[in-house]
DNA sequence: TCCTTTCATGTAAGCGCTTTCATGATCGCG
DNA sequence: CGCGATCATGAAAGCGCTTACATGAAAGGA
């Protein structure tokens, strides 16, 4: 990789600029001027240099996606949809995983220095970090955050599906539940859904803390609670992680899900669909969100428009066998 | 994003050789010019330009990842490993999907120019554009391919625990076997896993066409199989979800696992220790696998090492239910 | 034939930063 | 006191590329 565009230009006979002009078709180049640069450009195997075109056109031709970590299909699933539309854009897509790093707003400004504007996960970046950001003019576009003045946001609905599950666990005829994976900040998509569900099922709910939302953590704060005294009929999950801890904690104590407990979920992983039972779950349109947000940064990027907006994606109630018999099994 | 070294420089009173030896540490500078320096860059907000340091320092300090797909949690796992090591080593990590790309020549040989190396995945390359990339001097490190003149490899062992698996499937007294995913490329790591198993059952194995490895095309392969003459009492799978597909055609068709039919898999994938019954597999070491990548292309950017070399890492029987009954069943 | 327009091309100035080398000042040693 | 070494700093040359603007040639129209 190091043939410059001077090698080229000898060789061609013509100077750098008619190089220029010729592979980027900006201006007019004679037809056998065209051919003797292509074959030059053929005969050395050149290909320009990134960080050259990058500093002259003053762009980057890259997205940044910042995230707490990978760790979890949700994440990967946005990551997904937000490369495939980053490169349909012309655009490389630069990651960074902030958990567990010291200097988080180091790797952040130092990220931002590379690529012409980001994607970030909710609280992956500190509010300070993430207010100095929109200061320093870096596109930006959070997802599941609130509106932040300055940049995008997007996020999927939580409220209205978190209320639609909890509606459909009363018409099981359950009346005790519990909501495992309290939220751990205010306004973020766990708070949404815990609100959903307390907003019908009131005092016949209590939160449970599970610090973090992993499987493992799920079954540990599940296993409490169902060896505990007041042992829920239903327990509705933060998300589907904490959800496939609890379902292993009931099969450790040897209770049938959904027949002395039922389980639900949220956000429709893979493995929530595997499980047996399969989870009942709200499905989060995870793709579809990291496309938008991919479709967002580039109108901010280009220019095409300079006024933050602030999008919600519709979620989907998925009802599988965890939550209960139904008189219609469908297969899952 | 707009202060440059210039700004800082005059604000300070000094030159910009001055600033830079300041930030960077590189010569002495005297302690009164160093604080009107950084009390400067502090009022600016001045992070340097990370294209201007790439380009005047002649290196990105990015590492490239380029892979058929990031659907399916092993490519997610690789990676995982990989930024992390890469975040240590002060390098941000640039993805490539390739699937379904028209011009993947270009996106690769663009992501080549933005970064000091690049992990490759199996086959996510054409071979001839490899070679190229090789030729190019591209420092490259390649998983699961077959070892590369000029580059690294890196891969999970496959024949060993695949002949276990075989040897352990014999061990509960089956004796028709099917093989489900075959091998798509000689060579790679599904094909060495086919071998590994062929050498234990030989006859009494046949292989079974997925075309994909995916849930979907697993279920369909396996419906076919099972509901045809020559029904297999097990199921080897190429890897987890081609079984979870596997696992799924059971259901639907009313047999018992491991009862009527046993299933295994490969990659001990989350949704695999979640399946009910609980996948029997083999481990890969996946996030070893991006970790040891990383530091192995540390070596070639670093000029460490200028010898490609060649890695194997283990893998593991992962013993669970969906192989047969296990006189002290553990918990999975 | 002359004038205007268009095509084609090259020169030069950056884009933001690093670093080599030259220079001046100061200090220490003989 | 003079010389050599060391410290501190700035000027200049790149790193690889893009592109505005100037210039010459050719073509077309009056």
């Amino acid at each position: 990789m190091d043939v410059t565009i001077y090698e080229v230009a000898k060789r061609a006979g013509v100077s750098i600029a008619t190089v220029s002009r010729t592979l980027r078709g900006t201006g007019p180049v004679a037809a056998r001027t065209r051919e003797k640069v292509l074959k030059a450009v053929e005969e050395l195997n050149y290909t320009p240099s990134r960080l050259g075109v990058s500093l002259a056109e003053g762009r980057h031709a890259a997205n940044g996606i910042v995230f707490p970590d990978l760790a979890g299909p949700y994440y990967t699933e946005v990551l997904l949809g937000y490369e495939e539309v980053a490169s349909e854009l012309g655009r490389s897509v630069v990651i960074l995983s902030t958990k567990g790093r010291s200097k988080v707003g180091d790797l952040v400004k130092d990220l931002a220095g590379r690529v012409d504007g980001m994607l970030i996960f909710g609280h992956a970046v500190p509010e300070p970090l993430a207010a100095e950001l929109v200061r320093l003019g870096v596109r930006l576009v959070f997802i599941s955050r609130d509106p932040l003045p300055g940049a995008d946001t997007l996020r999927s609905e939580n409220i209205a599906s978190a209320r639609a599950l909890a509606a459909h666990l009363t018409g099981h005829g359950y009346e005790r539940f519990a909501f495992l994976g309290a939220p751990l900040t205010s306004r973020d998509d766990v708070d949404e859904r815990w609100q959903g569900v307390k907003h019908v099922l009131g005092g016949a709910i209590e939160a449970v803390d599970t610090g973090q939302y992993t499987v493992d953590r799920g079954f540990e704060a599940a296993r409490t609670l169902l060896k505990g005294r007041n042992r829920p009929r239903a327990i509705i999950c933060s998300d589907d992680e904490v959800a496939l801890g609890a379902l292993l904690a009931a099969e450790e104590l040897g209770l049938e899900v959904p027949g002395d407990v039922a389980v639900t979920g949220w956000d429709d992983i893979m493995a929530a669909r595997h499980a047996r039972p399969a989870l009942t779950t709200v499905r989060q349109p995870m793709r579809e969100l990291g496309a938008r947000a991919a479709r967002a940064l580039d109108e901010l990027i280009t220019g095409t428009r300079d006024v933050p907006k602030h999008l919600i994606l519709t979620t989907e109630l998925v009802i599988r066998s965890s939550c209960g018999h139904h008189p219609q099994e469908v297969r899952t």
